[in-house]
DNA sequence: GGTAGCTACTAAATCGATTAAGTGCCCGGT
DNA sequence: ACCGGGCACTTAATCGATTTAGTAGCTACC
């Protein structure tokens, strides 16, 4: 078992001491605290002998103080981490906020067992991604809402920009992402109606399989069944081309298939599935100076592309 | 933006006032601190009091005083995710710290940058997942290695159970997996020499395809080429069946596959995937009793099963 | 009858950093 | 000669829980 800190701690008291002034000038200098008039000399040799002594200050004690430490807690959920979005939102926050002396931590766990989690990191802020794809007007709320509106247009247009014109837009039967597929759904009915495709929107059912799904797609009497479906996430296309094989239909032909917010087994899969990249680590970025209470400035929105690969 | 805490907190000394007594009093009733005489009615006057006030310690408080908080920090690194065994492992830590007042922090960032991390959390141990797997000796580490030496068995286990006598082990080039690559090694080999069988083990190159990879292991002149495959993971296992497909092979006739920990993608694949199913649930909850410096009792090892499939 | 020892508590120190409220000292103005 | 005020700091309170060192009051034993 791993003891965490055996070594004796540098306290703001020795840097003191080794300094020749008190605690509290101490932490003037280190927080640049405004307000404060001192000798620029005093503020060298503070600042020496803190680098001398590697003084780190303790966090916690900070924290305490200060009513919450400089922490921001990513509640993550039951969300599919499959894509690359996440991913690289995390790591955008994570370097963002390490840059602001702020450390990130993400939550995965169900949302009922993190009050000791919260509790005792006591965060700076909290960003509960489930709670805001859930609430219905997140569109308003700084740009999250945004990004999937693009990439979704992305994803639907490059079934458009083949010739589709009448799509399926399928989404899983997961209480976890309700909130985000509504918001999804919405999008690409947005999109199907200015570019004048049709759309038709599929839940998978847990009882039945993707298989009968795939078939009821076809029904002999619909006049224009869906050439293409759009995917809710990579996952759900693969199950879509798992059934493909097993009622003997190739991609893109009998159906063209296209994933979103691409991950690693895209390109492995065979045939090779197309789906929208996301890069998010720019917007990880963003949100981090929101989250820690800075102006962002100006954004143009998260860049997403299409990779086209056998699918399609 | 949402802020944390708005509520007035409701300190210890509230409690104390409530139940007409000292803070100090309060803190050895709910603590139950051993070597305390108090009258039961006391005892029942402080619960009573802080019930009915909604107490909640202030756990960065307690972990200033403590030196550490309770939580644990599980350093996962860049170590794979897409099998079950670490959810599960996680899962299970997290269901037994919680129940001991506990929680878990789960690190997924590079080991660089989490120095804010550990100082802002402050945790009670920390379980560094690759530097565990990494140590030449993590075999002596309270069974986190002893569960893969035997899931190793298994996987091996199965394809000699079928007849195959010569066996390729296939791990992936990537230094973030490179300790556990190298344990795994240790164990397919052992098992191949105990159950005579000859094992080869063959690093994917970042230069080479696996396509040429899979050629070389069929020279014309080598007298018993590997029959099957024992993949790293279910990931590698798909590398595999993706250059089995553009070599015309066909699995298990032309070469047998079987992936480790398995994930949600084995099932879904064609053809679909053997793979050993990893159950870490119970083992998390022992490494959680472990962590807080808690006995975990007898144990007789991780459960493991390979879930036969068509590649093999 | 003195004191040792127990019960049932309380007062105060402590963890380490932040910050409001001082405290000398010197300078300028009247 | 006296006072206001800025400079350059220090003292002490504070965040909230834990824990050591007491302190009454009572019993029991030699």
């Amino acid at each position: 078992m791993p003891t965490p800190t055996p070594a004796p701690r540098v306290t703001i008291r020795d840097v003191a001491q080794a300094a020749g002034v008190s605690a509290a000038t101490v932490s003037f200098v280190l927080n640049d605290t405004p307000g404060q008039t001192l000798r620029p000399e005093t503020r060298v040799r503070v600042r020496a002998a803190a680098s001398e002594l590697g003084y780190q200050p303790h966090r916690l004690a900070r924290a305490l103080r200060e009513g919450s430490s400089r922490l921001v807690l990513l509640k993550v959920g039951a969300l599919p981490a499959t894509g690359r979005s996440l991913p690289s939102l995390i790591a955008g926050m994570e370097a963002e906020l390490h840059h602001h002396g702020y450390a990130l931590v993400v939550s995965y766990g169900d949302p009922g067992r993190d009050t000791e989690l919260l509790e005792a990191v006591a965060p700076h802020t909290v960003l509960d991604l489930p709670a805001i794809y859930a609430s219905p007007e997140a569109t308003a709320d700084g740009g999250w809402a945004e990004g999937f509106a693009a990439h979704t247009a992305n994803q639907l247009g490059h079934l458009i920009d083949r010739g589709h014109r009448s799509i399926a837009f399928v989404v899983p039967h997961d209480p976890a992402t309700r909130g985000l597929a509504r918001l999804r759904v919405r999008f690409a009915q947005d999109v199907a109606a200015q570019r004048h495709a049709a759309l038709r929107v599929v839940e998978l059912s847990p009882s039945a399989s993707v298989v009968e799904m795939l078939r009821a797609l076809r029904p002999a009497a619909q006049s224009t069944p869906p050439t293409a479906v759009a995917a809710f996430d990579d996952d759900t296309a693969f199950a879509i081309l798992s059934a493909m094989v097993d009622l003997g239909w190739r991609a893109p032909d009998d159906l063209a298939v296209i994933g979103f917010d691409e991950g690693p087994h895209a390109a492995l899969w065979h045939p090779a599935l197309t789906s929208v990249r996301i890069e998010a680590e720019e917007f990880g970025r963003r949100a981090a100076l929101r989250a820690i209470g800075l102006d962002p400035g100006d954004w143009i929105g998260t860049p997403s592309t299409v990779t086209p690969r056998a699918t399609t």
